[in-house]
RNA sequence: CGGAGCGUAGCGCAGCCUGGUAGCGCGGCAGUUUUGGGUACUGCAGGCCCCCGGUUCGAAUCCGGGCGCUCCGACCA
């Protein structure tokens, strides 16, 4: 992307609205624009971002053995009787009524839905497991939205919903969620701890709650200091197996959210800190299938309700949650798997002959080598472009100017460290190739 | 939903109390200048002063009603 032409609109000063780090620098960094209370456009790089982070997301839940589809964002209020929660899910949920008078409703979550959908077409137990997933636009009318895209009314989720016949298969359903989760969050960059949770209005007798850690987190959680230690990408299992001794010891590490907290059975070594809860995972049996009846034919023939779990991530607070944990006073520091370019190219003096030349030569073999490249070619001041480039947090800047390719080299910078390394023209092309 | 505020240029704000030509900084545009971490200067453009009604010769300003947004608390992917 040519910086001249990509529609960017970052911002000197901090609008007044903003409290939290992550909201001022989104608004800054030209990432979302508010259209109403706790509801965001998301531009162009922010949409980079929300993609990146989908497509992660898709990722390991493909690698787990959910298949994806896309349901509707509005549902019928009668699919919502059926499981009794229309009336009981409260004044959260946004109701509308269409040209015929139907109650219908904009999705919070999708279990009815979804439940609705596999019962019309799932008759044998020879055909589960089954475990689906979307990604799609909710809306939770929230008494008060605040803190940008962290708790916005409409966002972007992640959710899945497991299919089995037995409780035993349920829980490897639900293992199998626990460890994507634990790989989708590290894979950007994150340190996501798995905590007990209650299960609240979705119901259930099994369920974690997966908070990262940032110093300004919303809540209190307590964690054993072996977590910080731990790698799950080096050691995770495959999905082929049970996942029993992954999960007891992932589970047997202690971590608690403020609400659970249990100081006689806290370890010696707690770490005390604030934390964003980015997803959520359900194991809750029988409780929309029996009432539903999402019912299927046992090897026997006799019918067989289905034990189900549903799994939430929350895609667009994620953005923020990353944020919070990585930035600094200039801007944001993204983890390279989520950033919106990998590299940014940094010409000086768009009116030298030798800048141009050797920054548009570099911007083509980057692209050419499939890397997510940011030319920046606009007419400003230096101060203005390395300004920008913290604030909008490319992980690798490449500054081409004058007073470099005298001697034919180039700086690269390091987001992420602030470190700056003088090399050739070639050896730069090179290192950045291998970023693609 | 209780409490507290705020709506004036794209953004941040002053003006309102005490009614009389709508302002400042940033940003934008043009130019000069500068050129390796948001340069300086000059000029220009940009406003249904949230909306509706009332008072008044005259309302951004006073009064009434509405709408929107934000903050603090109780609740939440």
């Amino acid at each position: 992307m040519r910086m001249s032409q990509f529609f960017l609109p970052t911002m000197k000063e901090t609008p007044a609205e903003a409290q939290i780090v992550s909201h001022r620098l989104m608004l800054r960094a030209g990432m979302i624009r508010q259209t109403s209370a706790g509801i965001y456009a998301w531009l162009p790089l922010g949409w980079r971002v929300l993609q990146k982070i989908s497509q992660i997301v898709r990722e390991e839940q493909d690698a787990a053995g959910a298949q994806e589809l896309l349901m509707p964002t509005i549902q019928s209020a009668d699919l919502w009787r059926e499981s009794g929660r229309y009336e009981a899910y409260g004044k959260e949920m946004l109701r509308i009524t269409d040209r015929h008078e139907r109650e219908m409703l904009y999705g919070p979550t999708n279990e009815e839905m979804i439940t609705d959908i596999f019962k019309t077409f799932v008759k044998s137990y020879k055909d589960l497991p089954r475990n689906l997933y979307h990604i799609q636009w909710k809306f939770r009318d929230e008494i008060r939205p605040r803190f940008g895209v962290m708790r916005g009314r409409e966002f972007l989720m992640k959710d899945n919903y497991s299919f089995d016949l037995d409780r035993e298969g349920a829980e490897l359903s639900y293992r199998k969620m626990f460890l994507a989760y634990l790989r989708t969050f590290a894979r950007m960059g994150l340190k996501a701890i798995p905590m007990r949770a209650d299960t609240g209005p979705i119901g259930g007798d099994l369920s974690h709650e997966f908070i990262i850690l940032a110093e300004t987190g919303e809540s209190q959680v307590f964690c054993d200091k072996a977590w910080l230690d731990l790698d799950v990408l080096a050691e995770a299992p495959g999905y082929d197996s049970d996942l029993k001794d992954f999960f007891a010891k992932y589970t047997n590490i202690y971590a608690a959210t403020e609400e659970m907290h249990d100081a006689a059975k806290a370890p010696a070594d707690l770490v005390t800190a604030r934390g964003i809860e980015v997803g959520h995972i359900f194991y809750f049996g029988t409780k929309y299938s029996a009432p539903m009846g999402a019912v299927v034919a046992g090897p026997d023939g006799s019918p067989v309700t289905v034990e189900m779990g549903s799994y939430g991530i929350g895609v667009s607070r994620l953005v923020a949650a990353i944020i919070e944990a990585s930035h600094d006073e200039h801007g944001i520091i993204w983890p390279e798997p989520v950033a919106p370019f990998t590299v940014a190219i940094v010409n000086l003096k768009i009116d030298d002959a030798d800048c141009a030349r050797v920054s548009g030569d570099l911007y083509a073999k980057l692209q050419s080598a499939g890397v997510d490249v940011l030319l920046d070619d606009r007419d400003e001041r230096p101060g203005a472009k390395f300004a920008d480039m913290d604030l909008i947090g490319v992980p690798w800047q490449l500054t081409v100017g004058p007073r470099g390719l005298k001697t034919g080299v180039v700086e690269l910078k390091r987001r992420a460290t602030g470190e700056k390394r003088e090399l050739s023209v070639e050896a730069a092309l090179a290192e950045l190739t291998a970023r693609g």
